[in-house]
DNA sequence: GAACAGGTGAAGT
DNA sequence: ACTTCACCTGTT
């Protein structure tokens, strides 16, 4: 086997990547902090080590996976000061924008988001982590990243693939049956995420409600996370408890942050969980 | 023990 | 179209 070999990328002057706010505003659930303040996961097959280093970030990651993989990733060709500004017009949600600067919407793989998303259902950020850890050490491929072991998010097939007391060993309860089937329909292609991504959000909103553990929420969460739809707005109970506390009785139409309402929908989440 | 947790689908109005 | 309820498991 080749000896693997590292790049470290700086990225300079960037006032809107936050490690924290990215990796602890719950739409990913592959990331960990370290003991020094840094974050490792795993995405598309690779690792990478994040931190903030002097107001500078690094990103430490296989050779040649920041521009492969990263780049896309962390949607740095975005300027998430224009948006946050954009949206900050809005001065109910000024206070969540300034406190959730930092926080970028993470191009994720769609079937990760779209299996993960599924686990998620009716769980607390813990336990998803853990199921989505189990599954990933099960039949995940191993990654070597700086000595250590790692597993990447497992292909359909190879969750397809697992019996249904495999499949058990995640005690992932009645959410068990729609990972299965989920992945069985990606694997045969009866689910075509790639052609899902490639539609207009609405429908492909339609086609992702189609799928059996897949509701509202799931659907909105695979679109924001998965397929790069940032005008998806999921609603959980912590959205409800938000709209209700920024905007009270008004009526609220999640359209009227438009194309980038899913970033909105990020920042009022966050300030709602964390920022008060 | 009971209640609840980042929902969903089925069954009942 | 809206309301209610069971669903599996872990934690408080």
């Amino acid at each position: 086997m080749a000896l693997e070999t590292f790049e470290k990328i700086y990225i300079e002057n960037c006032d809107d990547f936050s490690p924290q706010g990215i990796f602890e505003c719950g739409q990913a659930f592959r990331w960990n902090a370290d003991e020094n303040g840094s974050y490792t996961g795993i995405a598309f097959g690779t690792v990478a080590k994040v931190h903030n280093e002097n107001g500078r970030i690094c990103i430490e990651s296989s050779d040649g996976s920041y521009e492969k993989v990263w780049h896309a990733y962390f949607d740095m060709e975005r300027d998430y000061g224009e948006l946050r500004r954009e949206i900050s017009r809005e001065k109910k949600l000024s206070a969540a924008c300034e406190f959730g600067k930092g926080i970028r919407i993470l191009n994720q793989e769609p079937w990760e988001a779209l299996c993960s998303f599924i686990i998620s259902q009716c769980n607390n950020i813990p336990r998803i982590k853990g199921i989505v850890e189990k599954l990933c050490m099960l039949c995940g491929d191993e990654i070597e990243f700086m000595g250590k072991t790692y597993h990447a998010f497992p292909a359909a097939e190879s969750i397809a693939a697992l019996s249904m007391k495999e499949l058990d060993l995640l005690r992932s309860g009645y959410r068990a049956a729609y990972i299965s089937e989920a992945a069985k329909g990606v694997a045969d292609g009866s689910i075509n995420l790639k052609a899902i991504k490639s539609l207009p959000t609405d429908a492909a909103k339609k086609e992702l409600l189609k799928i059996p553990g897949v509701g509202e929420k799931v659907a909105s969460c695979t679109l924001l996370f998965g397929l790069g739809k940032l005008d998806a707005f999921p609603v959980d109970v912590w959205m409800k408890r938000a709209i209700s506390e920024f905007f009270g009785e008004e009526k609220f139409d999640y359209r009227r942050f438009g194309k980038y309402a899913g970033l909105a929908q990020q920042y009022m989440f966050h300030y709602m969980r964390n920022g008060r």
